[in-house]
Parts: structure tokens; sequence; C-alpha cells
DNA sequence: CAGGTC
DNA sequence: GCTGG
């Protein structure tokens, strides 16, 4: 791809933005009757699979696919493709995903049905496998925010300009391959760098074959991740999803954990029990279940900071009614729908203060 | 204290 | 055990 051409883009990354939505570049307008459903554009990119698009002041989003700029935006709940490669546009957005049966085999329970109202539209993207793998071996311990940071180092340090995009491409593994650990941490990867380095050589030596191991049956294929320096169960279940399609992986993070055990009424369990707790009570799309769950309860915490008694003591039953008139009409215009409460112990439908949570814990 | 790993 | 939002 034309990715070689001397860059107009400068180092200090402050280019053009304005050119790049102006109208030289043809808008398009992807359909849901011709390509598939609708998608909420900013819940899919802010939901923590992908870390490095940019919100522009007019809701549009830029980012990469690959080695090409992409700019989109959303509206009346379609996708919007203002600039990039159609068809791979539509294939990363996954536009095909069935999502009103998705939805129909979401568990009913009222976290899982709570985070499906608050999130409707969000999709699993189909990522590259490289990126995505190297983005969640960064990811250990690590906010959202700080991941994206470290990506965005990573692409200005090591990656080649692209035309048209504001930022570099990811580095190939054969870049990465011949970089070091003092440069990967002035990147911020603290420990991580060493991971990232050894799994970037596994790779450039042909000791794994990101795409050749795609053919492999999940369970398989999570072993085979779990070789790579900086993968274990949870990172592999993460490249899974993101990257390889596996749309009934469950990574079990932080948060999932906690939501697990409020969904198991505080019993506890092994990694492997809740895993096993995760598939039974999730179902055959267990990882959207999870990534709307993951997604939603950050949400509920962002907006619990500002106004505590608008997200935690709502019982879980007051969302019935938004549930039911939900389901009646397939209107997804509820962007503010209430959060669930975490609770460890649910005494009945009492509501459980977030502090008070923590300490159970 | 954070989307864990070895 | 690294490090920043």
């Amino acid at each position: 791809m034309p990715s070689h051409c001397p860059a107009r883009v400068q180092k200090n990354g402050r280019v053009r933005l304005s050119e790049a939505s102006s109208p030289k570049f043809e808008t398009k307008r992807v359909t849901a009757t011709n390509l598939g459903g609708p998608i909420d554009l900013d819940k899919t990119l802010l939901s923590g699979q992908v870390f490095h698009w940019t919100r522009r002041a007019d809701g549009s989003w830029s980012g990469l696919l690959g080695n090409e700029a992409v700019v989109v935006s959303e509206k009346n709940e379609n996708l919007v493709l203002h600039q990039g490669p159609d068809d791979r546009v539509v294939r990363h957005f996954a536009l095909d995903h069935p999502l009103e049966e998705i939805y129909a085999a979401f568990p009913e329970e009222p976290m899982s049905q709570s985070a499906l109202a608050a999130c409707r539209g969000m999709r699993i993207l189909r990522q590259p496998r490289w990126e995505c793998t190297a983005a969640f071996i960064t990811s250990s311990m690590k906010q959202v925010a700080h991941i994206r940071s470290m990506s965005l180092a990573i692409r200005s340090r090591f990656g080649e300009a692209v035309d048209g995009s504001d930022i570099n491409a990811y580095p190939p593994f054969e870049v990465l391959a011949k970089a070091t650990v003092p440069a990967l941490r002035e990147c911020g990867l603290g420990y991580r760098a060493e991971n990232l380095l050894k799994t970037a050589r596994l790779l450039a030596d042909g000791t794994i074959d990101l795409e050749a191991i795609a053919k492999q049956p999940t369970a398989r294929l999570r072993q085979t991740l779990q070789m790579l320096p900086g993968v274990g169960v949870k990172v592999a279940n993460c490249i899974l999803l993101f990257a390889y399609e596996r749309l009934d992986a469950v990574p079990i993070d932080t948060w999932i954990h906690r939501i697990l055990l409020a969904m198991r009424k505080g019993r506890k369990g092994t990694p492997a029990q809740l895993a096993a707790y995760a598939h039974r009570r999730l179902g055959p799309y267990a990882g959207y279940v999870q990534q709307y769950l993951f997604h939603h309860a950050r949400m509920a915490k962002r907006g619990a900071a500002l106004n505590p008694a608008s997200v935690f003591s709502v019982p879980f039953d007051s969302h019935a009614p938004a549930r039911l008139a939900l389901r009646a009409n397939l209107r997804w215009s509820i962007s503010k729908a209430p959060a669930f409460s975490i609770v460890v112990k649910t005494a009945g439908c009492g509501a459980t203060s977030p502090r008070e949570a923590r300490h159970q814990k």
C-alpha cells in the first residue's frame, strides 16, 4: 500500500486535521441495509479493546487500520466512512456481527441486561493480530489511558508515518525485534518492555506465526498464545476475542472478576472455576457480554465519582421498566440508562454503597 | 491503584 | 515489580 510515499505529515504530529475532514474526501454512507447492522462508535472505541483512536471535536473518529488512515463518524446509528478502504473498514468494525442474535443470547440477569441497555450498538472489532497482541502485552496492571499512551509512544518512536494520518502505523514485529529494552522503556513500558521485545523476536524468527495459528481451535490457540512472553490466560483471552474473533472468549480482569463474584453472590472460586462459571452463565457470546459488563462498570464508576447516588444506590429491580421498554421497540436512544450496582453480598434488592462493597471484599 | 504474568 | 493518570 502507499505507505512509503514521502509523508506530508510532520513529526510534531500536528498535521492538517482540518484537511483530512475537508470535502475533498468523498463522504460515503454505509447503511444498515447493505452492510449490516448499526453501531455505537463512541462506545465501541472507548471500551478498552483498541487504544489508538482519537475523537475529534466534531464527534468523528480518526485512526489507523494497519497502514491506512481511517476517518469515520456515526449518523443515525450507522457508520459513516469519510476516509479509508470501505471493505476493510466494514470488516474491522464487524458490521456483520448479528447483534440482535447476540443480544438474545445475553443472560436474563440484571447486570448483563443493565449493561446491554447502556451499551447497545457497541461492537467487538476485528483487530490486526500483531497490534492487538502487542497492545495487550503492555496492558497488565495498567489503566486504559496509559495503555493508549504506550501505544502512541511506540508508534511515534518506531512506526512509519502514514499519509493522511496524524499518528504513525504500529511498527511490525520485525522492527520491534531490533529494538532495545531501554528504548522500549522510554515508551513507558516498565517491566513489560522485555516481554514485548521477546515476543517480537519469537515472531520475527518464525517460532510462532500469528496468521497460521488462526485455524487452531480456541483452547489450543489460547495455549499457543500463552507461549509468548507476557501473555497469560487473561491477555490470551483478550487476543482471542479481539483479534481472532473467538466471541466466546472471556478475559477475566479485576472488573469482570468482581462482577462474576457478584453474580455468584460472593461465592469465590479458583480462576478455572470462575472461567467455567463465566462460560456457563454468559452463554455462547460470553465475550460480547463480558465487554458490555466491563465497559458499563467502568462508565458507572466514572459517573459515580460525579454523582454517587445516581449510580450505586440503584437497586437491580429498578432497571426492569427501562429493560422492558427497550425490548418492546428496539430503539436505542438510551444513552443514559441506569448503571448496575457492584455488590459482593446482595441481601434482597437492597442498595449497597461502593465503599461497603469494597469492604466486603 | 491500575483490563496480570512468571 | 515499572510508572502515570
